[in-house]
DNA sequence: CTAGATGCAAATTCTTTGCGGTCAA
DNA sequence: TTGACCGCAAAGAATTTGCATCTAG
């Protein structure tokens, strides 16, 4: 566990949504102003490998990750690209219900709520409602 | 509507799985030998405009095209990475029960489940019991 | 004609890799 | 001294864009 692994690990432990890789950058470049954006992308490999931490290809085109390994599900705004825990325990019971319905044998799944977030509600809010 | 753009139109509805645009560009290419990559991605841009395919940003890195536009769940084999429906009805009522569990106003979600796909369950039991 | 569409090649974006130098055990 | 790791720059993969040409109305 170096420096840079560490203060990657700790600043993606402090928030509570779950950033691109470029912007565990940003933020880390704060406390590490030298880190390379290579070296970002091959610690949060390593991570991943460890176990400490897991990636969400979610929304798609860029990598989200995520300091809860455990299986549980997302809220993404379609706004903005937020992605962030919904604070439910996943249904595993659909894996057992799904494996009758198809020839897959099923190993886990994924669901993503899809809405505006906090932020992107008010500001839409604002944006139909100019002054008046 | 052009040539183009219905040959792959036609070709999409054929498929029993969801292609990647390069997937649709090698099958479209055994009717129209002379079309371009470009062309393709440009294309499945524009139906999906027209509202007659929708993306499917899933699994991640490439995109998959769906002539169903309808919500709907999807299957994901994680060995081949084939993308197929999953004959059930979305669960809309998830949406109204997560609405209430986060701050987010709820637009939609999406559901995928993960596994071998039968092609792939038969040759990993082939791999794993290698002559007896 | 002309507006939109095409094919080709170049550009972008996100991510990974190669390599010489650095650091801790 | 050694092996893992770093920063930088270059390479890769998927997708998008610029541009000259073509085509249907």
């Amino acid at each position: 566990m170096t420096r840079q692994r560490r203060v990657i690990l700790e600043e993606l432990r402090k928030l509570d949504f779950h950033p691109t890789a470029d912007e565990v950058y940003e933020i880390v470049r704060r406390r590490l102003p030298r880190i390379s954006l290579s070296t970002v992308y091959r610690d949060l490999e390593v991570l991943c490998d460890y176990g400490e931490i897991q990636v969400l290809e979610i929304g798609c085109s860029k990598k989200h990750f995520d300091p809860e390994t455990r299986s549980h599900y997302h809220a993404r705004c379609s706004r903005c690209g937020r992605v962030e825990n919904l604070p439910v325990e996943p249904f595993t019971y659909l894996e057992r219900a799904f494996s009758d319905l198809c020839e897959y044998e099923i190993t886990g799944h994924r669901m993503e709520l899809i809405g505006l977030c906090p932020v992107c509600r008010q500001q839409k809010g604002q944006e139909e409602a100019p002054g008046g």
